[in-house]
DNA sequence: CTGAAAGCGCTAACAC
DNA sequence: GTGTTAGCGCTTTCAG
């Protein structure tokens, strides 16, 4: 068979991105000289193909900008470039930060990333996950509303892998990765104690959110662990984590707890709205009040007053997580599952330090 | 053939979530006792199948826990179930939010989301597009990152649409939606100058992004049509719209500017930033400098001195941009682009209200 | 209304 | 090293 001869023979780059409509392996073939086998060769195992024919076909490639259908490839091959994953609340800063670290990582790995948004209701995680399986994804990022569903080990028995976000699974289970909340939890109580408080304000989300469950008994550890001083914890739980619960639940710390001396909440949100109400019951934060949040968001900082916080590695369990699914998939059938625990740091500012209140 | 009956004949809608490989529609047509093309027409065309043949089908359907392969369905069809979104910055609020409206609306119909993030560079922007062609999604929603790549022609020319968000795309090429910035500028300068300022400073972000361009052109006209009142406008330029940006710049506001009595700032974040430079300069916020920020960002409500702001309705402009989007995929040949313009609205805070500062 | 047959574009075994 | 031959699972004619 005649190599049938390029029409412009030149070297420049021309991406021919002209509207005609996308070219196929067999023409890539065709003008290569060769066959499609040895077309998909160049694609998936390059070093199968002598050096010659495959800077032809390279050249080909390019020349009628030839752009593979990873339908098609998905189908035959049964391995898709795409990976699903699936969050409470995309608009959440949190797990915002934590696709950003996924896609990313994916993209580097040339996939793709299908966002699914469960809106903290598991039955949206049940369809989520559902049209993830139709797509056929390689696998999925789960952050679970509750616990873990049984429908993960399904998908995971299948051909899908999964890999938990930000919850500690049972490492037999599924890999995953996640930030140590009750060391941080701690973290934040140990940092009030140090400064001096004895009656504290837990004010905490649904304790049905291992987040939530997770920094509360860091936070009763340290309580325990620092016995001998007498360190007093009142618990308030709200149903949503906003800024308006968080402003809402101080009037109660204010009448049940007269002498609070601290307030931990267990995540920034809740934190700001404390402050603010705090602010306006006229106590001052720090100077009659301490307040430590959660997250370290990027407006923590901006608070009324800046915002002392336990800051996670967000974008870095993204990344992680997405890593691990990646080799997960890589591995096949032989693989352990991993646990990656990432630890939390606190951030120090104003809410939280008595010496400088605000700069002027 | 005859009709194999089914093992459990209960109406139990036990979807045999087993981890059982997957099943094929052929099985599927196997136990209802009908060919794969009937099943094919219950899935998509169901009112081209007798009821009771229907329900034949869709009860063995959900009994075997069958799963159609959109991969294989895309293949054949040429018609797949996913769109692409490629945003500069997932992490960016305003992106999130736009994010979860599209993939709200895109879940509601069927559709999957895949996220791509360009964080700012054009050549990301470039591979996302060549990898979600790869995938052939059905339509792309872009925020690109300067002007329109004619990449994006090229795409809807061929079998993908194109949906510009953000952008105020000529109608002629391409579906859009966008937010009037424009209008939303000369709502702020509109608002400063009522509250008597008539030294205003400008701090914007690169000219080179549409909407800091058209913000500026919004406060540049709204200046004209004032022109009676003689209130000076000093511009600044920032390369990032951060608050570290926001706070530095005020040193520059200052110093050459020392009448300056408003500062327009195109984000929140520049906004914020600015107040905690003035706050440290020792400038009060509003009462010797008011402020004014643009987007509404979910913490404007909890800077320092709660920021007026101009708000977008970013989930909208996501929910529309798909339903656009998918209108013109449904249209197909005869489809007339476009262009959806949202307005922005005026949120008054304590940063330009001279009477309530901070509660107390 | 339903079935039979023919691929969509690609990859995976094998021959050569 | 490279080509040939079969399909992956589904949708789409086109008969019946």
């Amino acid at each position: 068979m005649e190599v049938e001869p390029l029409k412009s023979s030149g070297s420049t780059g021309r991406s021919a991105q002209d509207a005609r409509p996308l070219t196929g392996i067999l023409e890539v073939a065709a003008l290569a000289g060769v066959s499609a086998a040895t077309v998909s060769n160049v694609l998936n195992e390059p070093n199968l193909v002598a050096p010659a024919t495959r800077k032809r076909v390279e050249i080909v490639i390019d020349h009628v900008g030839y752009i593979p259908n990873r339908n098609a490839a998905a189908l035959r091959s049964g391995r898709s470039r795409m990976l699903g994953l699936v969050v409470p609340d995309i608009a959440n800063p949190f797990f915002a930060e934590l696709a950003r670290g996924a896609v990313d990582a994916a993209g580097e790995r040339g996939y793709v990333v299908a966002l699914c948004n469960s809106d903290g209701k598991s039955a949206n995680e049940h369809r989520s996950l559902d049209v993830l399986q139709e797509q056929r994804v390689a696998g999925v990022l789960v952050t679970p509303v509750g616990q873990p569903p049984k429908e993960l080990a399904t998908l995971r028995d299948r051909s899908s892998h999964v890999v938990l976000l930000d919850v500690p699974a049972r490492q037999s289970e599924f890999c995953s990765v996640c930030v140590d909340d009750v060391r941080g939890g701690a973290l934040a109580i140990d940092h009030l104690i140090d400064l001096g408080a004895r009656s504290v304000a837990l004010v905490n989300g649904p304790r049905a959110l291992r987040q939530c469950a997770d920094r509360r008994r860091g936070v009763l550890g340290a309580i325990k662990r620092h016995s001998d001083l007498g360190v007093v914890v009142v618990e308030y739980e709200v149903a949503a984590m906003s800024i308006t619960a968080g402003a809402k639940v101080i009037a109660d710390v204010l009448s049940e707890q007269p002498s609070v001396d601290a307030v931990f909440c267990t995540n920034d949100l809740l934190a700001i709205g404390a402050e603010r109400a705090l602010a306006a019951a006229g106590v001052r934060v720090p100077d009659d009040v301490l307040v430590v949040g959660y997250d370290d968001i990027e407006l923590a900082g901006e608070a009324a007053v800046p915002l002392t916080s336990i800051r996670q590695p967000t974008y870095e369990l993204g990344r992680a997580g997405t890593e691990l699914l990646l080799r997960e998939i890589a591995d096949g059938r032989d693989h352990q599952h991993e646990k990656r625990v990432f630890s939390a740091e606190l951030v120090v500012r104003s809410s939280s330090s008595p010496a400088g209140v605000s700069p002027a």
